[in-house]
DNA sequence: CAGTGGTCTAGACCACAAT
DNA sequence: TTGTGGTCTAGACCACTGT
C-alpha cells in the first residue's frame, strides 16, 4: 500500500499506451468501465487520467470521451522519462556519457546563493564544476552548488557518476520539483576551449533550482550546452 | 457559474500571493480554515492548492502545512502568465514588439505537416513567415502553419497583431495545450541576415504544436530566436 | 436521448510533522 | 496527541457530444 491507487492505475494505463495496447488515436474505455476494470471509483480513475492528460498523452472531452494523443512520437522522452527530475546522467542515459570533474571544493554561500537556496550567507555549499562528454564530444559544462547540510558526504567518485542517484538511493531523499530557465549565453574563453566551439558562438544555458519533498532547495546549477547537443521538451496544459 | 469554484479560489489565493497578503516564506491557513473562508469543502480547496503547487508557488507537506515558496521572484512571468499558451505577442507584451510579415500564403499540407497536425496531406494550411522585432532589435523569425479549416478568415492585418487573440476572441475558440521543444539551430543565410547575426553563430529554436480544447492541433510553428533575446521558464513537479 | 467527462460534497480513514 | 495534508468512496448533479 506504499503507492496510491491512482498512481498505480496511471502507470498501468501509461504502460498500455507505450506498448500499444491502447493505440495512438484510439479511444480509451470510459471512466465507469475503467473503474470496474481496476476495481475502484470514478474519481480515482479521473485522478489517474488527469496526470496522463497533463503529460499530453491523452485528451479528455466532455461528451466525446478520452483519446490517446497521436501527436506523441514513440521516441519522445516524456514517455519513459515523465519529468526531468533526474539529473543529467539519467536524462541522457544510454548515450555514452562521460564526466570529467574540473573542480570540487566548498565555500560560503554568500548573498546571491543564499537567496537562491534559501540558506544563510555564511552556510557552506559544495562548488562543483564538471564537463560532460557524449560519445567523445564535449557537450556540457555544469556549475553546481549544494548546501553541505542537506547533502552530506559527497565525494569525487560520486561526482563522476550521478549526484542524483546518491541523493535518492544512498541518502534516501526524494526529489520533488525543479525550477528551470533556458537562455542563451556567451561562453568564456575557457568554456569555448573546453567545449571546442568558436568564441563568438553562443551556448544554451539551463539554470535550475531543485527541491526536495521537504520543500528545501538542495541544488542550484548552471549548465551551458553546445547548441548541437541541446534538446529540451515540455508539455503545457491549461488548468482552467 | 461559468467558472468552477476551485478555479475561482485558485485565482483568489494566487492574487493574495502576488499582492503580498500571503507573504513569501509564510504559512498559508490550513485546509479546513480555507474551506470555511471560501465556504466550500476540503477537497475543493485541495484542488485549488494543487494547481498552485504545480505552478511552484506553494509547497504542501503532510503534517507541516502549506508554505508560500520564497524562491519565486516577483518578476517571474509565471505569476502573471501562468502558462505559455498565449503566443509570442502576449508572452512579450509590454516589450514594444513589432511584427513584419515576410510571407503569407496557403499550401497543401504534405505528409510531414499532415502527420504533425493530424490532418490529410491534401488539406490546405496557411504558411506564415514573420519577423519579430523588440525595441528595434530583430529577435525572432517564426514559421507558422495552421489548417484553414480550423482557423478560417486569417488576414495580413491579423498577422501583424496577434493570431492568438483572433483565435480566442474573434473565433471564440479555446487554446488548451501545447507541446514545446527547444533546441539549437544553425541559421540560413537569409535568417542570419534578417536577424543581424554572424552566420556561424547558433540560434535557439522553439518548435511548438498547439491544441484547441477539442483536441485538434491548430498550429505547428518553428521560431528561431537570437540567443540574447531568448528566455524560457518552466516548473517541473513530481506527480508521484 | 444516452453516455461521456467535470464538479462538488460529507465523511471516513491514513500518513506524517510538530509539540 | 493534535493538527496537518493525502487518499478514497458513494452519490448527486451539471455540461457537453454524438446520434
Amino acid at each position: 500500500m506504499s503507492e496510491p491507487k491512482y498512481i498505480a492505475i496511471y502507470q498501468a494505463i501509461k504502460q498500455h499506451i507505450i506498448d500499444g495496447t491502447f493505440a495512438r488515436g484510439s479511444m480509451l474505455p470510459s471512466g465507469p468501465k475503467l473503474a470496474e476494470t481496476y476495481d475502484t471509483s470514478a474519481i480515482t480513475i479521473k485522478k489517474a487520467l488527469d496526470i496522463l492528460s497533463r503529460e499530453g498523452l491523452i485528451t479528455r472531452r466532455r461528451g466525446a470521451g478520452t483519446i490517446v494523443s497521436d501527436t506523441v512520437k514513440a521516441s519522445d522522452s516524456s514517455l519513459t522519462n515523465p519529468k526531468h527530475l533526474r539529473g543529467t546522467s539519467r536524462r541522457f542515459a544510454g548515450q555514452n556519457l562521460t564526466t570529467r570533474v574540473l573542480g570540487f571544493d566548498t565555500m560560503q554561500a554568500g548573498d546571491e546563493l543564499a537567496g537562491l537556496l534559501n540558506i544563510s550567507a555564511t552556510d557552506f555549499v559544495y562548488r562543483i564544476t564538471r564537463l560532460r562528454i557524449f560519445d567523445g564530444r564535449p557537450a556540457i559544462i555544469e556549475y553546481t552548488y549544494m548546501p553541505i547540510l542537506l547533502i552530506p558526504g559527497l565525494s569525487e567518485a560520486i561526482l563522476e557518476k550521478s549526484i542524483y542517484d546518491y541523493i535518492t538511493q544512498t541518502l534516501g531523499l526524494t526529489i520533488n520539483a525543479a525550477n528551470i530557465q533556458v537562455t542563451g549565453a556567451v561562453p568564456t574563453e575557457t568554456e569555448a576551449d573546453l567545449l571546442c566551439v568558436e568564441g563568438n558562438d553562443h551556448l544554451i544555458q539551463m539554470t535550475q533550482t531543485a527541491f526536495l519533498s521537504t520543500g528545501a532547495a538542495f541544488e542550484y546549477s548552471i549548465s551551458r550546452h553546445v547548441p548541437d547537443e541541446f534538446e529540451f521538451h515540455t508539455v503545457i496544459k491549461k488548468e482552467y
